[in-house]
DNA sequence: ATTGAATTGTGTAAAATTAACACAATTATT
DNA sequence: AATAATTGTGTTAATTTTACACAATTCAAT
């Protein structure tokens, strides 16, 4: 069975910071755990890679059953392995970010995790490494979402271009000028008029676009920059 | 001593993709295997993670033990974990790239491990998933190259405007301007000339320059672009 | 019905950057 | 001294970005 004898083997975790958008702030779903150990903290969402799972099915489960969703977005971001990072066991943790539709994920999923949407910026102290792995998180979604239209998968099917905008001035936490803003979104052709409008605006309706998913996959690598520091 | 009881301990493996550049090509430190399993095969420099071993002490130690280096630049890129990729016993590999200086690198410690430095071109087949692995670090390589000042990593201490250039044609395959290059590069502030020339060449002697460190850290984020599509 | 406040969509000119070039200077060799 | 190869620097047009202004839409309050 070991036919590798004289090295050890070590408990692999998988743990997920995810993030939703609620219109206005950046939320992230956290676990209030009820179990051992650190009963009572506050962590991240996670898992142990099992016996015979491929590590990609093994990170979906874990979405999966925080969310109840399928097919999420998700990126790697590094693998936390400090011998004493966890006190019960010398565990290995792949820590990787996932970003959903804050109102497509099933309720009850969350509540039987008892798992709760967060402000990011009240944010509770969380166990073991989960504050480094939280900070990292952030700094690779701004990383990745200045360079790559992926800001969309925070949003429902239907948006505008302002609530695009509020999504993006959540991630960086700053404000982004409207008519630059608007002008560089649409320049990148990936989205598509629907011809509504939203119907809950109190002011003027915006335009619904919805993204075009055939440009997507080719435009993902072209769209370095998607937003500029000048932007910012 | 195991107190999660109810779940699978794993074979943890580094692979390393370790980058050089000899002047004109992008080079591969690669093992021709004198061990078994694939005994006689190339495959990329790795190792198994130890008991009491922090993650990040284990790949210095791998690098350290290839290269003779220490303070290697190396970067995680991604966890290999599809349950047969290793087909003696299962093992998740974490995957890094580093780049080092292929002149500084200890002829001795590569030939204890029966490495050698092959054209990234004419790479021959790796074992297991070890293609894969290159190929990805290569995407990654020229990602990160061309948003943050990595390429140095590459070179001498000193070295000239066109060896840069020849650096980033290499590591893009496709020629640059040499006037916008040197202009772009000039214009981040990060080399400092150190009033030598380069004293081997046929013509025109070029201006040896090295690397500001003390901006290195200051200004790894801010140069976003550093290579722009446009320059391509 | 009209006005006002908030928000959305589009336009424009100056500034900055990039792309595409040309030319002069340096070095070893002939 | 002329030649060939390479290096350093400059210049202009095109493009992109920045920093703005103005008109249109919507609901609510008059």
């Amino acid at each position: 069975m070991n036919k590798y004898p004289h090295s050890t083997r070590i408990l692999v975790a998988l743990d997920c910071i995810v993030f939703g958008f609620d219109g206005e702030e950046l939320k992230l779903l956290l676990i209030k755990r009820n179990f051992e150990p650190e009963q009572g903290k506050w962590s991240l969402m996670g898992g142990f890679l099992e016996e015979e799972e491929d590590l990609e099915v093994a990170t979906n489960r874990i979405l999966y059953d925080l969310t109840g969703l399928k097919d999420v977005y998700f990126e790697e971001i590094k693998t936390f392995g400090k011998v004493d990072r966890d006190p019960v066991e010398r565990t290995l943790s792949i820590c990787f970010f996932a970003l959903i539709n804050i109102y497509a994920h099933n309720q009850d999923s969350a509540k039987a995790q008892n798992a709760y949407w967060i402000d990011l910026k009240n944010r509770p102290n969380l166990i073991f490494d989960h504050n480094q792995m939280v900070d990292l998180a952030l700094e690779e979604l701004r990383y990745k979402a200045a360079l790559h239209p992926i800001g969309f998968e925070l949003l429902p099917e239907k948006f505008t271009i302002p609530q695009l905008q509020k999504l993006y001035e959540a991630i960086y936490d700053s404000p982004l000028d409207r008519r630059n803003f608007s002008r560089k979104i649409l320049s990148t052709n990936l989205l598509i008029d629907t011809g509504e409008k939203n119907q809950n605006a109190t002011t003027k309706k915006a335009i619904l676009y919805k993204l075009d998913k055939d440009k997507y996959q080719s435009k993902f690598n072209a769209f370095h920059y998607f937003i500029s520091d000048s932007m910012r």
